[in-house]
DNA sequence: AGCACGCCGACT
DNA sequence: GTCGGCGTGCTC
């Protein structure tokens, strides 16, 4: 065979191809027919053992390449389809990914395709104009009349938009195109509008026109940077990214601006229009199939000029990416955790090299990490001071529950209690936050003491009471909620332990009869639009009392939050194995409590512990982040956690208990000897069984500089293959450590 | 991932 | 005697 891609005179022509979607780490050679014109990136239709399949077109042969193809063996493209090639630097990314997450190349190219609709032949939109000097139907009725009267500005309606509009069936207005007073014509595809970056000006302050400057400037300087845009909620963060993304329009390049999946609020989106003058493009998991394609064709063709979007908008196939700005950057919810693991913070400030542009990390609270590449100065680190909405931060009190306890089967102390009951007589809002969705955590049998588990998982039920079920939050067991205890059958012994939301607004509306709850909860709000829909209530005033769930914490800005209660600070700190514990609780009580007083009244926050001394509590209280921040990564340190070390944990699975624990066992004695990487276990994982899975884990730990990836690599050649039911997933830099 | 091939238990 | 279970192996 002649060198990859180029016809000689030694045979005819052929090329690399990729598999999306199937877990396969290498590329196949396929014939060039004659004529088809393919170049690197560019999707085809090849056919595939007993299949027809869609493959890339690569430029350099991937993965085991040892085993000549028998030439007679080797088989043509069958056509390309038509849809833009993806750009050699999206390429290089899958590559590059799947080399750091060890997973195989065609999983990780089927994240760049992400949009089903995109591949299959677009089928054109029909909708109705009206036929200029067309006699009238010779029956007019008055749903004709109206139908008419609105088509007569003689813009291109969808049938079903027409009918709505007129308030009539769609088969009026198949009659009227049957009478020849209206036409069916094809619907011009959506264009995606282009922001204008000169739109409205803003007015900053000194400190934020400095942050300005430092980002245009590294938009300026054509090349890869990463900046780390620290400032609290209300220090004018977004305005001052929105100047970036500013100025890579003007250069004519794509912005993309990332935000935890959760943040992606209408709000968000004003802002976004009250600086550029229209939408942004918007990539996240509540778009239509057709949407998907509409938005991924556009990113394609540069049309799209500016995305907001989840972390998987990190693989659209940019025509011309020049900027990633990822707000939030701290967010748990970039690091995704099944089948390829992958964190898209990271992952952007890769993709940033490889295309050689600038990255934004923002957020109030950023990740260890950050902070530390910012300290080293690997990171440009921009500081936005203060607030400049007028507003201090909030004084933030703690509340020793082992002093001022709640009553008896109540969740909320006295002090919180007056605290609320003072906001409400000043007619302001008020926020408690509880990490916990449900009614109860755990669900007690008075009579036997029996604890109601799920039966595939090794974790408690949680009961919802609004729905009247108990719920398993590891694999989606639900159960209707019983009369009796499952194990003794006793009647009415069945006890709620513990407080979730639901109980707390309970709670709350006991004792508060007149004030206007909202609960705030993903498990109760159904989508996007209707969360979008409960923020902008609380907004214009229209809730006295708001009870959530990390939803609440997320990139909302409430205007007129006074007082904000969190109901156990404690939550979260208590688990053992995972590094970064206090970090994440310091993280979402100081976003949680910085949502009290922005326009113009100062707030307060409440922190209920049985901890006030614990490093967390006093950083959260003291507002002295800095001391925290020290001591934590002075632990990273000396643990060699990272950013000091990297980890990577194994976890194996299987639905019977002996296997998964002798292949753990097994996968241990393999590991390649080594004294500067260590690993930890194999130890049952702390939810030993979930969906009916017994799972271990092993932890590897080794410093910065050595290679993990090529570690793990021996140690996978290494091992017996893996049979049957046995699972065996790698997560090169986990963040979940259940 | 798909899909075929292949070797062991309950059915027309 | 077949239908079908899913274990194993391959796809240029």
């Amino acid at each position: 065979m002649n060198e990859h891609g180029e016809r000689g005179l030694l045979g005819p022509k052929t090329v690399p191809v990729l598999m999306p979607g199937a877990p396969l780490d290498q590329t196949y050679d396929y014939l060039v027919p004659a004529g088809l014109a393919v170049e690197p990136g560019c999707f085809v239709l090849v056919p595939f053992g007993p299949q027809t399949r869609i493959g890339v077109v690569w430029d350099t042969p991937q993965g085991d390449q040892s085993r000549a193809v028998d030439p007679k063996k080797m088989k043509a493209i069958t056509e390309r389809l038509d849809v833009p090639p993806l750009p050699a630097v999206s390429l290089r990314f899958a590559e590059w990914i799947s080399g750091y997450t060890l997973s195989p190349l065609g999983l990780v190219a089927r994240m760049t395709m992400s949009a089903q609709a995109a591949f299959e032949p677009q089928k054109p939109r029909f909708g109705v104009r009206i036929v200029a000097g067309a006699q009238e139907p010779p029956r007019m009725t008055p749903a004709r009349r109206r139908a008419l009267d609105i088509a007569a500005d003689g813009l291109i309606r969808v049938k079903s938009a027409l009918a709505t509009e007129a308030q009539c069936s769609t088969g009026v207005v198949d009659g009227l195109v049957a009478s020849g007073n209206l036409v069916e014509v094809a619907v011009p595809e959506r264009r995606y509008p282009v922001p204008d970056p000169e739109h409205r000006e803003t007015q900053f302050t000194d400190a934020q026109a400095e942050a300005v400057h430092a980002l245009v400037s590294s938009v300026d300087g054509d090349g890869f940077s990463v900046s780390l845009l620290d400032g609290v909620t209300g220090s004018g963060k977004t305005e001052v990214y929105f100047e970036a993304v500013a100025q890579t329009l003007r250069k004519g390049r794509q912005a993309l601006i990332m935000l935890p999946e959760i943040a992606l609020t209408g709000q968000f989106m004003s802002r976004f229009v009250a600086r550029f003058g229209c939408q942004p493009a918007e990539w996240h998991s509540a778009l239509s199939p057709a949407e998907r394609g509409r938005v991924w064709k556009a990113a394609a063709s540069g049309e799209a000029r500016v995305i907001v979007g989840a972390r998987s908008a990190l693989f659209l196939p940019y025509a011309d990416l020049g900027l990633v700005i990822v707000d939030e950057e701290h967010d748990a919810g970039f690091k995704q955790d099944d089948r390829v693991h992958y964190q898209a913070r990271d992952m952007s400030v890769v993709r940033g090299s490889l295309g050689k542009f600038p990255v934004v990390l923002a957020s109030a609270t950023p990740s260890i990490e950050s902070h530390v590449n910012a300290r080293t100065g690997r990171y440009r680190q921009i500081v936005l001071p203060g607030r400049f909405t007028g507003a201090d931060l909030p004084d933030v009190k703690a509340i020793d529950l082992r002093r001022d306890p709640p009553e008896k089967g109540q969740w909320l102390s006295p002090v919180l209690v007056g605290a609320l009951t003072e906001t409400l007589a000043q007619r302001q809002q008020s926020l408690l936050f509880l990490n916990r969705r449900g009614y109860a955590p755990l669900t007690l049998c008075r009579a036997c003491g029996h604890r109601v588990e799920c039966p595939q998982c090794t974790a408690w039920l949680v009961e919802h009471r609004f729905r009247r079920r108990l719920n398993c939050h590891h694999c989606g067991f639900s159960l209707a909620m019983p009369e009796a205890c499952p194990k003794c059958h006793e009647e009415g012994a069945l006890v709620a332990c513990g407080p979730g939301v639901e109980r707390v607004a309970e709670e709350v509306r006991e004792r508060f009869p007149e004030a206007r709850v909202a609960l705030l909860s993903s498990d109760l709000i159904p989508g996007l639009e209707e969360m979008r829909q409960i923020i902008g209530e609380i907004e214009s005033g229209e809730v006295d009392i708001i009870i959530g769930t990390q939803i609440v914490a997320k990139g909302h800005n409430f205007p007129l939050l006074a007082t904000v209660g969190i109901v156990d600070g404690d939550l979260g700190l208590s688990m053992g194995a995972d590094p970064r514990a206090g970090e994440r609780t310091f993280q979402l009580l100081h976003q949680v409590t910085g949502r009290a007083g922005r326009a113009m009244t100062k707030g307060r926050g409440f922190v209920q512990t049985h901890m006030p001394d614990h490093p967390v509590m006093e950083a959260i209280i003291s507002g002295d982040r800095e001391s925290f921040l020290d001591r934590e990564i002075d632990m990273r340190r000396r643990g060699l956690l990272p950013p000091f070390g990297r980890l990577a944990a194994l976890v194996i699975s299987a639905r019977d208990k002996d296997l998964a624990e002798k292949f753990a066992r097994e996968v241990a004695r393999r590991a390649p000897p080594s004294d500067r990487i260590a690993v930890l276990g194999p130890a049952e994982a702390p939810i030993a069984v979930v969906r009916g899975r017994h799972r271990w884990r092993l932890l590897v730990k080794a410093p910065r500089e050595a290679n993990i990836q090529d570690y793990l690599r021996q140690w996978g050649e290494a091992l017996p293959r893996i049979a049957g039911d046995l699972r065996l997933a790698v997560d090169v830099d986990p963040y979940n450590f259940l």
